[in-house]
DNA sequence: TCTGGGGTCCTAGGACCC
DNA sequence: TCTGGGGTCCTAGGACCC
């Protein structure tokens, strides 16, 4: 147990929405979307339509991420909506990473605008914690010219409790002798993991605040939730040993790509298309991280918003585009009930490293082959980008040869275990 | 007028084995 | 004449995060 951590949390204010606002205004744009109730959103026409970050004044309005777009504007008629750009995101997340890393080679990536950072013994270098944190929020401010906010505790919880408390551009503590005053009168619902379902079962044990949580008889939440009930009192009397894990030292899990599809689709033919745009940019990520998978699984959401799944476990972990497609295809004839399809999904689990694929004895289908050629696409899609080479099926142009993902730029972000 | 897309972890229940 | 009990693996679904 190491008792005198320090951690900070850096959480970049309105990412996506900020980012994009540095980059108009770098590009000789007048207005600062920041300063004006505008938000980040999906295409309405193509049935993405969600707000997926706001500025300051659109939250005066309401307007919640995650929202349609149509309610967010019949709370704010003026709401000026800018698409998504995740290219760029990417890229700001990086440079920030990059600069970061100038404070502490202990540091970790928790989600494209969030990190954590572990300070401990560095007060040499850049003076007690809150110095240091204005430090860095100050520098990234000057340097890529949006405004962060900083949490400090002993453990990654509170650190990242305290960056929440009040935005933007601000830096607060959150010490263990805090947690009373600062933390506990808060509604429960501003606790890591306790989400909206959560949130109902603990209303129903007349727990509103985190305070309250944090006194409520630990055997009792454990009978009620389960593992979870244990693990949300614990967060609430502010407990969390975990590590910052740094660089890349997180293995991925699973690589998955889904997408909403801008009409229903009712056949077979235009749903394996889009299976194989899915999985093309699934099995290319795949390749990248040098991994096979040993699990396949698909994903149906209908027009209803129904929603299901459905895996196999493959005899041999492959990384081959058409060896998994073959199996997508398999699982969708199995599962799909004929109901009008929105949204699609293809997701590889349980990798292993590459090097352990085993072509199967009984194999006919050359697999020494098929892996040739995906690499040899691999390379030319790397170089002149994903539709320099392309399956004729996507030659009309209707749907992308590969849907969705971030390509090589892959890594491993939230995980619900801090 | 109609709710994205990328992840992780946990649990229940069935199959199977000894 | 009456089907125990423990362990493991697998799948589907649900909860959570940003």
């Amino acid at each position: 147990m190491s008792k005198n951590r320090i951690i900070m949390h850096i959480d970049t204010n309105s990412a996506f929405l900020s980012w994009q606002a540095v980059y108009d205004i770098q590009s000789g744009e007048k207005t600062d979307l920041r300063e004006i109730p505008s938000a980040v959103g999906g295409n309405q026409a193509d049935r993405h339509g969600i707000i997926l970050a706001k500025s300051i004044p659109a939250k005066k309005y309401g307007i919640q991420t995650g929202e349609v777009i149509w309610q967010a504007k019949q709370k704010c008629p003026e709401l000026v909506i800018v698409p998504p750009n995740y290219y760029l995101y990417m890229k700001c997340s990086n440079t920030l990473y990059d600069l970061m890393k100038g404070y502490s080679p202990v540091l970790q990536r928790f989600s494209i605008d969030e990190m954590f950072l572990d300070y401990t013994g560095l007060e040499p270098h850049f003076g007690d914690p809150i110095t240091a944190a204005h430090l860095i929020k100050d520098h990234i401010h000057r340097e890529l010219g949006f405004t962060v906010n900083i949490g400090i505790s002993i453990n990654k919880l509170l650190a990242k409790i305290a960056g929440d408390l009040k935005k933007p551009d601000m830096v607060h503590t959150l010490w263990p002798e805090e947690i009373p005053k600062k933390m506990w009168p808060l509604p429960v619902g501003d606790l890591f993991m306790v989400g909206r379902q959560t949130q109902k079962k603990l209303l129903d044990l007349n727990i509103t605040t985190i305070g309250e949580l944090a006194n409520t008889d630990r055997k009792l939440l454990q009978m009620k939730l389960k593992s979870h009930g244990n693990l949300i009192w614990c967060y609430a009397n502010g407990l969390d040993e975990s590590a910052v894990h740094s660089g890349y030292f997180l293995q991925m899990k699973g690589i998955g790509n889904s997408t909403t599809i801008r009409f229903d689709v009712t056949d077979y033919r235009t749903a394996y298309k889009i299976l194989l745009s899915l999985t093309e940019s699934v099995a290319f990520r795949l390749r990248a991280a040098k991994s096979c998978c040993r699990v396949v699984s698909i994903e149906i959401r209908t027009s209803e918003l129904n929603y299901y799944t459905h895996q196999c476990r493959l005899h041999n972990a492959t990384n081959i585009t058409n060896e998994i497609y073959r199996n997508v295809v398999l699982l969708f004839g199995e599962a799909w009930k004929g109901e009008k399809i929105r949204h699609l999904g293809v997701r590889v689990t349980d990798l292993c490293c590459d090097e352990y694929m085993q072509a199967s004895i009984f194999d006919e289908t050359n697999a020494d082959k098929k892996q040739a050629l995906d690499t040899a696409i691999d390379i030319i899609r790397e170089k002149y980008g994903n539709t320099a080479v392309m399956r004729a099926v996507f030659a009309d142009y209707e749907f992308a040869p590969m849907t969705g993902g971030s390509g090589a730029e892959d890594y491993p972000v939230m995980s619900s275990i801090l």
